[in-house]
RNA sequence: CGGGGAGUAGCGCAGCCUGGUAGCGCAUCUGCUUUGGGAGCAGAGGGUCGCAGGUUCGAAUCCUGUCUCCCCGACCA
């Protein structure tokens, strides 16, 4: 993309609505405006990491055996009455009439949405277990949104729910989400820490929420510093014994943990940092089937209520909790698995026809390979694309100029640790292509 | 929802107390000089001062109402 003919408003200044790192850095990177208090349009930088997120998300899910649909986001008041939540979830949930004066409300979560559908297609054993997922815009009308789009009114959320015939496969069920999930924030470059929960409105039995170590979390954990030793590759190959490690090792929310008589973890091991939710899983068992009138006919003929879970991420929220992780004083440091662009290519002078032509070809031969490369071919001074790049914090920066040119070689910065190094264009391009 | 604060150009702000031609910095546009880490000089464009009433010869400024946004607390993915 050149960026003559992109949509980037980036700002120096930083607008003072915002207060957190992520906020003022997204606002001046120009990855979102706001459009209403918690509300956010995503502009095109924006919405590519948005995507990106959203991918990888979307990979884990099917990975672990989960099967996409999409619901709307608008819904029926009478499906709540069935669960009995109508009146039981508050006024977090946007309510209003349509022209024939149904009630109608816009989606906090689709528990109610997802039973019917499954209920009224499914009648026998045989056609479980399932776990189905969508990824859609849900909204909860906050007393106080903040934090921009971390705690938003409208956000983009993975919700999945699973549907077993028994505990032993929601327990199984529960455990693909798990591992699902260690391997999802693994690979968007976060540490994260699951964390037994107290269930909330949702409801359940069995709940664990997935905190991002932040200073501006907005809960409080102690946790088993043992958390932080589990590398990254034993998450990306977490299976059922990772799970127990991970589960066996002591993490709590502050009220929880001052609750506990005795912590169990050596003084020297307890670490207390600040968290950012980005997950949280249930597994509820027949809350919903039960209340919804939802059973099947088992193998020996008899009737049961599925057992249920369901199981969020919030994908949006996820692109505020990255930057809280990755950046410096200069902007955003994406991770590689979710930057908008892979390389920023620097036309140092736009105004010099060598130049130009030289960095042009390059980025011809950047996008015949296929690297998603933001292409800066305005006439500015270096130090305003040198500002901008480093604010949008792609992973690479490949600089093309007329001193460099000179001895036949461009520069290659590495957005994460600053380092820089002079390369013939040939071996700069196979590195950023290899 | 309780408490506090703010709405003046795209962004950041001053002006308001003490009513009298609406300002500054950045950004934008033009020209020239520049060009390897947020350039310099000269000039220009852009605002019904959130909205509605009221007071007054005259309101960004005083009064009343209203809307919106932000912060602290309680609540929550």
């Amino acid at each position: 993309m050149r960026l003559s003919h992109y949509f980037l408003p980036v700002a120096r200044e930083t607008p003072a609505d915002a207060q957190i790192v992520s906020h003022k850095l997204m606002l001046r990177a120009g990855l979102v405006r706001q459009t209403a208090a918690g509300i956010y349009a995503w502009l095109p930088l924006g919405l590519r990491v948005l995507n990106r997120i959203e991918q990888i998300v979307r990979e884990e899910q099917d990975r672990a055996g989960a099967v996409e649909l999409l619901m709307p986001t608008i819904q029926s008041a009478d499906l709540w009455r069935q669960s009995g939540r109508f009146d039981a979830y508050g006024p977090e949930m946007l309510r209003f009439p349509d022209r024939h004066g149904r009630e109608m409300l816009y989606g906090p979560t689709n528990e109610e949405m997802i039973t019917a559908l499954f209920r009224d297609a499914v009648k026998s054993y045989r056609d479980f277990p399932r776990t189905l997922y969508h990824i859609q815009w849900k909204f909860r009308d906050e007393v106080r949104p903040r934090f921009g789009v971390m705690r938003g009114r409208e956000f983009l959320m993975k919700d999945a729910y699973s549907f077993d015939i028994d505990e032993e496969g929601l327990n199984a069920s529960y455990e693909a989400m798990f591992v699902a999930y260690l391997r999802t924030f693994a690979r968007l470059g976060l540490q994260a820490v699951p964390v037994r929960a107290p269930t909330g409105p949702i409801g359940g039995d069995l709940s664990h929420e997935f905190h991002i170590l932040a200073d501006t979390g907005e809960s409080a954990l102690f946790y088993d510093s043992a958390i932080e030793e589990i590398s990254r590759d034993d998450l990306l190959s977490a299976d059922a014994s990772t799970i127990a490690r991970l589960t066996g090792l002591y993490a709590m929310e502050e009220e929880e943990h001052a609750k506990v008589a005795q912590c169990p973890v050596p003084a020297e091991r307890l670490r207390s940092r600040r968290g950012i939710e980005v997950g949280h899983i249930f597994a509820f068992g027949t809350k919903y089937s039960a209340s919804m009138g939802f059973s099947v006919q088992t193998k020996d003929g008899g009737q049961v209520h599925p057992q249920m879970g369901s199981y969020g991420v919030g994908v949006s929220r996820l692109m505020g909790a990255i930057i809280e992780a990755s950046h410096d004083d200069k902007g955003i440091v994406w991770p590689e698995s979710v930057a908008p662009f892979r390389v920023g290519l620097v036309n140092m002078r736009a105004d010099d026809g060598s130049v130009t032509s030289a960095a042009d070809e390059i980025y011809g031969q950047l996008r015949q390979a296929g690297v998603d490369t933001l292409y800066d071919d305005r006439d500015e001074r270096g130090g305003v694309k040198f500002a901008t790049m480093d604010l949008i914090g792609l992973p690479w920066q490949l600089i093309v100029g007329p001193r460099g040119l000179e001895k036949g070689v461009v520069e290659l910065k590495y957005r994460a640790t600053d380092q820089r190094e002079e390369l013939s264009i040939e071996s700069a391009l196979a590195r950023l292509t290899a």
